[in-house]
RNA sequence: CGGGGCGUGGCUCAGCCUGGUUAGAGCGCCUGCUUCGGGAGCAGGAGGCCGGUGGUUCGAAUCCACUCGCCCCGACCA
């Protein structure tokens, strides 16, 4: 039981990064593309992006807004119209010049993001303040040329959605930034139960083009950081690029206020490696692909039996879970319970000829793998009650995990220390000087994950590199 | 983009240093029988232009050059 069942990979706390990608490609998450840098997104990848999609798309429109698309390429003068949006973007654009055999007369952009083209359209259809606030979303892929990649955390082309809005003041886009980024937060706690900080970037780390960038920024087990989202206030800076204009109430014409915002396959990562441990996946219940898995047990004389019952109970909860009846042949019991945990599926059922005599069934947790003997009929409220318990204690792990990383150094000295040796996030009073950053980027590899939204006091603080008065409270930490 | 490592059946690797008939193992896969409450057993079987290109040689998985891909560590990013 003890002895590590899953062959020919590293042990999670051993070594992460190999344990992520092998376990990926094993559970059958994702596989390596033929083009550098890409990656194909499997069946079982990809049903968990489909339920991220379904819940944050439906927080989306609760929130009133729709989604639309918009194309895939970017013609390079419409990409050149925000100077610092270009200079961002600039060193990662894959761009197309050929159609065909001819060579076309502007070269094209693949999207990186798709500000500018969506911009373009929105300096046509807002005329009048009756024309805001647009609050459109689309989910699409985009294509950022990156040197170094990662399945899920940094592939060339990856899936995402993006919002974009255009309002009639610096308030209402500042209050839609917000309403998302408590979007974010709320959807990663609560169903794929990462703990995350919700904060906003400094001027060295926000987007492109942006007045305000607001970030969800998670753990991972290594103690680096990963932003799982951002939101951002674009303010008049995109609206006066691409002439956004509006006549407001008074006749008088202003230019429109935007926000953008994301989240993308991004967070497939980071739920796998906050989760996971030595024996593969762990997948929140919320967000699994099956939630449930059905292995039955029989000798040959009560297979038939046994079968019979499987389905049964297979039948009964198909309407309520994402479940999966496991009645394959060529493997044994034992293969399959090391299978469905590899692939991280958050409840097992085992039904065997005993269960049936006795009228009992046995559970076995994926997070705990501790068995449970519960009585026949009472299956559907212990599912739900176990599924329940499961998402809800991924998530205090994770919180505890971040928490108990999350330190508050007296000094410089002892925040290098800290960073060095125990990693997570630090954070420190900050005197809002990039100098100061960037000393500590040189001497530490951290940077300024976020500014805390909850502001705290910071008078009579100190700067802890340079001893200036402080500004704001500053988290540092290494960061994917 | 710099430093390092690795490319040999589906997977993990041996063979390479010191070139020489038919390129190996374990796992997986296929067939059959027996099994089945934590990765079952036996028997038989399929599967490889040794990442690619060029060179050296009578002869290259093995030596040389170039190239592509992947991983790790650093500089840039969801």
């Amino acid at each position: 039981m003890e002895e590590k069942l899953i062959k020919e990979i590293p042990k999670k706390s051993d070594n992460l990064a190999q344990w992520y990608i092998e376990i990926i490609k094993r559970a059958e998450l994702a596989d390596y593309a033929p083009m550098k840098g890409m990656m194909v997104i499997r069946p079982s990848g990809y049903a968990i992006w489909e339920n991220i999609q379904r819940l944050l798309d439906k927080k989306f429109k609760e929130t009133g807004h729709t989604n639309a698309y918009f194309p895939l390429f970017i013609p390079e003068s419409l990409l050149h119209k925000e100077a610092e949006h270009v200079k961002g973007f600039a060193p990662e654009v894959a761009w197309v010049a050929y159609g065909g055999s001819e060579k076309l007369q502007e070269k094209l952009a693949v999207r990186p993001t798709s500000e500018s083209i969506i911009c373009a359209m929105y300096s046509k259809w807002v005329h009048s303040w009756r024309d805001l606030p647009i609050l459109i979303n689309q989910w699409a892929n985009v294509v950022r040329w990156e040197k170094v990649t990662r399945p899920f955390l940094r592939t060339t082309e990856f899936l995402w959605q993006e919002g974009h809005t255009v309002h009639a003041n610096y308030e209402d886009a500042q209050k839609e930034a917000l309403t998302i980024l408590d979007i974010y937060k709320d959807f990663i706690e609560k169903e794929l139960a990462i703990k995350v900080y919700t904060g906003e970037k400094s001027e060295r780390e926000k987007f492109a083009g942006a007045l305000h960038t607001y970030t969800v920024e998670a753990l991972m087990p290594d103690g680096k950081a990963l932003q799982a989202g951002t939101s951002h206030n674009l303010g008049q800076n995109f609206a006066k690029a691409f002439d956004i204009k509006f006549e407001d109430r008074n006749q008088s014409l202003k230019y429109a206020w935007q926000t953008s915002w994301g989240v993308s396959t991004r967070l497939i990562g980071a739920s796998i490696m906050v989760h996971g441990d030595d024996e593969g996946l762990i997948i929140p219940p919320r967000v699994a692909p099956y939630q449930v898995v059905i292995v039955p047990i029989f000798k040959m004389k009560d297979r038939s039996t046994v079968i019979e019952e499987g389905e049964k109970l297979y039948n009964e909860l198909k309407n309520s879970y994402r479940i999966i009846f496991d009645s394959r042949e060529e493997y044994t019991p034992g293969w399959k319970f090391s299978d469905w945990e590899m692939r991280g599926v958050p409840l097992r059922i085992e039904i065997g000829p005993r269960d049936i005599k006795e009228n009992s069934l046995i559970l076995v947790r994926r997070d705990t793998r501790k068995k449970i003997k519960i009585k026949r009929e009472a299956i559907l409220d212990k599912t739900s009650l176990l599924l329940n318990e499961i998402q809800k204690e991924l998530f205090l792990k994770s919180k505890k995990f971040t928490e108990e990383n999350t330190r508050y150094p007296k000094d410089y000295e002892e925040m290098k220390e800290l960073l060095k040796t125990k990693k997570g996030f630090v954070a420190v009073p900050w005197c809002n000087n990039e100098e100061c950053e960037l000393k500590v980027k040189e001497e530490t590899k951290a940077t300024i994950r976020f500014f805390p939204m909850e502001e705290e006091d910071v008078s009579g603080k100190k700067c802890v590199v340079c001893g200036k008065p402080a500004h704001r409270i500053a988290y540092f930490a290494r960061s994917y």
